[in-house]
DNA sequence: GAAGAAACTTACCGCGCGTCAAGAAAAATA
DNA sequence: TATTTTTCTTGACGCGCGGTAAGTTTCTTC
């Protein structure tokens, strides 16, 4: 590696006796020069130290190769977990991902958006807040971005969605449960962030009517995305009045349940579905935590791969469409259930 | 909102009848133009939606006013709570950070770091991987490019560092422990990924050597970022063959501990302080969801608001200093015991 | 070896903004 | 009002690259 300071692609070209256009051609793709020639370069850039001014580089182009990546919490493991599958392809297929969190809130939300359109991305990965959303701008920028969103669907925004079956999740954990034991009640939060919440409640609700059973909703009051604390909360306060309507806990998701499982330990409930055990507690996502808790959580999974697979399929399908489809695209995956020791 | 399309700042001038020099000084700093000009500006910044192109604007910057943050592995809760906080800092500051994970692998850390070099960023926040980073590349990107590191330090490299003290942490469990019952066995990874790990367990022993008491260190096969399994595996081992050496376990981090507790549980073993129980076990860190384990886990917390404000406010000084100080800059935070129901 | 195709070179403009110098206008001070 | 100071305008150049047109060289193909 020599120490020689190369300041633009004009020293480059000069340096190994190629012209400019040529050598920006090769970058742009580099089989789009004769083979002699691009190894020359290609030697060339092994022995200096030069990559084209990303800034200017961009500056020329109606689209980058930037992809954007938008999630409503980072430090949530799910949403952490998927964006690093999403990440990892992008870089595979020689985008440049560029990482987000709206941080739980819409305001954030719309400045991370604004900002990304100035970086004109070939196209955005978007996980919407959901019911916060500030639905207008999101619509907005979807009409002038190409976006596929994932996880939280919005009605008519984004040129596709993909996400996971909210009422095969339900439908799957209640027939379980009910088949193997007592019918389940159901655990959620009261004011949901995003609008997957809303379709598990209906989809339990559909289920115990199907199956002709009562149902139970409890619904714990809390907000943000403290859910383990909120689910903690709500299951102190339910258990100290009195417990559960059956013997047999639902939770809207994972993290609830996690906060689930902490109260019903600080209560001495035994959970588990066992001799001896006081509580069967089930939940939704395959929280990366979840086959960790004590006892390990039984639960409906997301297949992050394939979410994440045609998420991303999803939207090279579209910037390579112009960023329009025909239609507007929905893809759900099936979750599938995972026994362990709660349920 | 008027629908008039601004394509530059020549236009955006003209539409308010400021000469496009003044606009750009106002962007740069609204301060540096007269209040009277600079609401003109400000009401037809309300009226139309123009903002400066990010790629031309840095272009002709030697720095931009991009922060890069950089951490090992994003979905481990840790960073992702610790690189929120950052974040907000920030957009708080008025930067654009620019968050990257190395996905626990170095040479993918090395491209991002070559990667956020072509961004100019005015500084960079890195948590290095640590004993597998490579250590030539990082040192090189940070003679280049104003960088603090965080969480885990690497011997003169970067211009500062800000942490947490791991001698301080390991002191205060040992010796809480040591003063309420059995002095405790470590328990750890083969082989860890960061420095911090190496320093805990030298703690132990140091600490273990200063109360004339015999250590016992648990080094339990893995590699990668797997933690709770790692940690779920290694238990299930000892317990297997007969359990630790005495009924208190000190885990190096919460993650190993939090598998240490779902093999305990899944053993039968009763963890607490209580009457009945089998183990006591402590850890460090204050993971995110330490709190809810079952039980929950007494360890040892990183002051994670004290680092992230030190980390970012050392970031601004050297920024402010052209991005080098005469002398390298450590800071370690104490970290705070935090007393649960685990021992 | 000639003809044609492919790949290259040279020369130039444009992108949107930072920045500077000179001069004009406005504001502050005397 | 006259003078100084501040702020603005005009005009121009440069940043590093994308892209094009016309001409030249190199590679195919028969």
């Amino acid at each position: 590696m020599s120490d020689t300071k190369i300041r633009n692609m004009e020293e480059f070209a000069a340096l190994i006796g190629i012209s400019r256009p040529t050598v920006s051609k090769y970058f742009q793709d580099p089989d789009s020069v004769r083979q002699s020639t691009r190894d020359r370069i290609e030697t060339a850039l092994g022995q200096y130290d030069y990559r084209p001014n990303i800034f200017a580089v961009n500056q020329n182009r109606k689209l980058t190769n930037i992809v954007g990546i938008v999630v409503p919490y980072l430090a949530d493991p799910f949403f952490a977990e998927i964006a690093r599958q999403l990440e990892q392809r992008c870089i595979r297929a020689g985008f440049r991902p560029a990482l987000y969190s709206a941080h739980g809130q819409p305001d954030l939300e719309v400045d991370v958006l604004d900002g990304l359109r100035l970086l004109k991305p070939a196209g955005v990965l978007l996980a919407p807040l959901g019911r916060i959303s500030q639905r207008d701008a999101i619509k907005q920028f979807c009409r002038e971005v190409p976006t596929v969103l994932f996880d939280s669907n919005m009605d008519g925004i984004g040129a596709a969605f993909v996400g996971s079956d909210n009422f095969s999740f339900v439908s799957q954990t209640v027939d379980y449960l009910t088949r193997t034991g007592e019918p389940p009640c159901f655990f959620e939060m009261q004011t949901p962030a995003n609008p997957n919440a809303n379709k598990r409640r209906v989809a339990y609700l559909t289920m115990m009517d199907q199956l002709g059973l009562e149902p139970k909703v409890y619904s714990v009051p809390g907000a943000g995305w403290a859910f383990e604390e909120i689910g903690r909360e709500g299951a102190l306060s339910i258990i100290d009045a009195g417990g559960f309507s059956t013997n047999t806990v639902l939770c809207s998701n994972d993290r609830l349940g996690i906060g689930l499982l902490s109260a019903c330990y600080e209560r001495g409930l035994k959970v588990g579905r066992g001799e001896g055990c006081d509580l069967r507690v089930a939940s939704h996502d395959d929280h990366p935590f979840s086959r960790f808790t004590c006892p390990s959580l039984t639960t409906a999974a997301h297949d992050y791969a394939s979410v994440a697979n045609h998420a991303f399929a999803t939207l090279t399908e579209l910037i390579d469409a112009g960023g329009r489809f025909d239609e507007r695209q929905e893809t759900l995956f099936t979750p599938k259930l995972i026994l362990r020791s709660s349920a």
